[in-house]
DNA sequence: TTTTGAGTTGTTCGA
DNA sequence: GTCGAACAACTCAAA
């Protein structure tokens, strides 16, 4: 019998059993371990996690519930803010240690910097770990100025020069000493679901927790990885040769070392040019909270300061349009629409709505991020601060100015048959194949035989509007 | 210090 | 139909 007094694992965005140092620490320790989870949503202001995302919460505890469950042990719910209620709980308890896995989001390091010494002054033991990036982003440092990368190329240059410090991944660790677990919230009384069905498409096309999250993992490299590097580009379900990870990493029920470990595992000599590909993918998280964390303001302000001066457009009657997919051009309405059913979007259809926001409606990013951040399952506040950035053109590494995108040509090289369109707009699937991409441009009465919405803008219009733009602010 | 080369995902135009 | 160049100028990172 343990006369230690017990350890807490603090569960935060790391909701996995496996590859994680802090649970591993703990079950190391000889101590009794308690398994924590603190319901705060306070605690992150604005970007505390939108509807999606907490539809993907609720799944993920629950998942992970049952896991402690097969070995004996309980998760402990409490809602409140985390400091107060750690504070009680250690005194509930008697707990004289805790351990976590380490946050990047401003806001989550500002909260844990002042937890970490306020119970430190308690003579709490604290212990956080590095578990969900393969680089501390302060680590990275360019050779000649020693401060953080700001162009990705040379980051994941850098990155892959340090290839070799990346460790495997650890086991699931044998939990000996179980704490008797104290008293719960229901997961049910922290009120994740929606009350209206929203969510009805999401059951289908998710498995929120840390076996879903294997299970695509093993999916993608069964079925997509030796082909990635092409078919990444198309979005219809027939051709998806994407992960689908997303979400799982964000709510770190699969960490990247996993991945990186299962990549560089599978079939080796396949490893070019898919595998690199891929891990290049990984590598741009990576930069992202790179990012994040060297510049804080990365949600709220452009890199480029210049754009502080960018004339947007202020149209609700835009925003609603693209929000609901109706904006007449139908790679961007399928992929809003595929956005609203299953709270994902395809990364080239992002590119092509964030563009179409951005540069033809004209309307300021923080809309757009705004729109993702609540809707999107895998929100993740660097992931997506740095993609807004990006396809606005002020990010620190931006696409340039003149790179608008088309939705047509878009639309036609990457749905070649309108599959996806026809997936997510159920009013085209009897358009003809030649007008699909366009349906405007088809005769009267085939157009009035669909009810679908005439183009809000006229591309070559706005494009022409969006370079003039970008040149004033010069 | 200065120089040099490069920069995720594109489009259009003219030969 | 295909192909290469132009589309700005600037900042970043490394030599």
């Amino acid at each position: 019998m343990s006369t230690l007094s017990p350890i807490i694992v603090w569960f935060r965005q790391d909701l996995r059993l496996c590859d994680n140092p802090a649970l591993r620490f703990a079950a190391e320790s000889g101590r009794p371990v308690i398994f924590l989870y603190i319901h705060d949503l306070k605690a992150a202001g604005k970007w505390q996690p939108g509807g999606a995302g907490c539809w993907w919460l609720h799944h993920s505890l629950s998942s992970l519930q049952k896991s402690l469950d097969q070995q004996q042990a309980k998760l402990v719910l409490r809602t409140g803010p985390a400091e107060d209620i750690l504070k009680t709980f250690i005194k509930e308890t008697g707990a004289t240690a805790i351990v976590w896995n380490r946050q990047y989001e401003p806001w989550a390091v500002d909260r844990d910097k002042q937890i970490r010494s306020s119970l430190q002054s308690r003579d709490i033991e604290v212990n956080d770990f590095q578990a969900s990036v393969l680089f501390e982003p302060w680590k990275i440092k360019t050779r000649t100025t020693n401060s953080f990368y700001k162009v990705y190329t040379p980051f994941m240059k850098a990155c892959r020069e340090r290839a070799d410090t990346i460790r495997p991944p650890f086991k699931t660790p044998d939990i000996k000493h179980i704490f008797t677990a104290p008293e719960s919230e229901t997961l049910e009384s922290l009120n994740l679901l929606p009350s209206q069905g929203w969510d009805k498409a999401f059951y289908n096309a998710w498995s929120p927790g840390e076996q879903g999250a294997d299970q695509s993992l093993k999916d993608f490299l069964d079925n997509s990885l030796d082909r990635y590097a092409e078919g990444r580009d198309y979005p219809a379900q027939s051709e998806e040769a994407v992960s689908r990870l997303s979400p799982h990493l964000h709510f770190g029920e699969i960490s990247p070392f996993q991945i990186w470990q299962a990549v560089h595992d599978y079939k080796k000599a396949d490893y070019e040019p898919d595998g690199r590909t891929y891990t290049n993918e990984i590598l741009w998280r990576e930069f992202a909270y790179h990012l994040l964390y060297n510049l804080p303001d990365l949600p709220d302000q452009p890199m480029n300061k210049k754009f502080s001066d960018f004339e947007w457009v202020k149209s609700d009657e835009y925003l609603t349009a693209w929000q609901q997919g109706q904006t007449g051009y139908p790679i961007v309405d399928a992929g809003m629409r595929q956005l609203w059913q299953i709270g994902w979007m395809h990364n080239r259809v992002r590119m092509i709505a964030g563009s179409f926001l951005v540069k033809d409606l004209q309307i300021d990013w923080r809309y757009g991020a705004e729109w993702f951040w609540d809707t999107l399952v895998d929100a993740d506040l660097a992931n997506n601060s740095m993609g807004w950035q990006w396809v606005a053109g002020c990010g620190p590494d931006a696409a340039p100015f003149f790179r608008i995108f088309n939705p047509v040509t878009q639309s036609r090289k990457f749905d070649p048959d309108g599959a996806y369109i026809r997936q997510y707009i159920p009013e085209l699937a009897n358009m003809p194949d030649k007008y699909i991409h366009a349906p405007w441009t088809a005769p009267e009465n085939i157009r009035k035989a669909c009810d679908y919405p005439p183009p809000v803008v006229d591309h070559a219009q706005m494009r022409k509007l969006a370079l003039e733009k970008y040149k004033a602010i010069k």
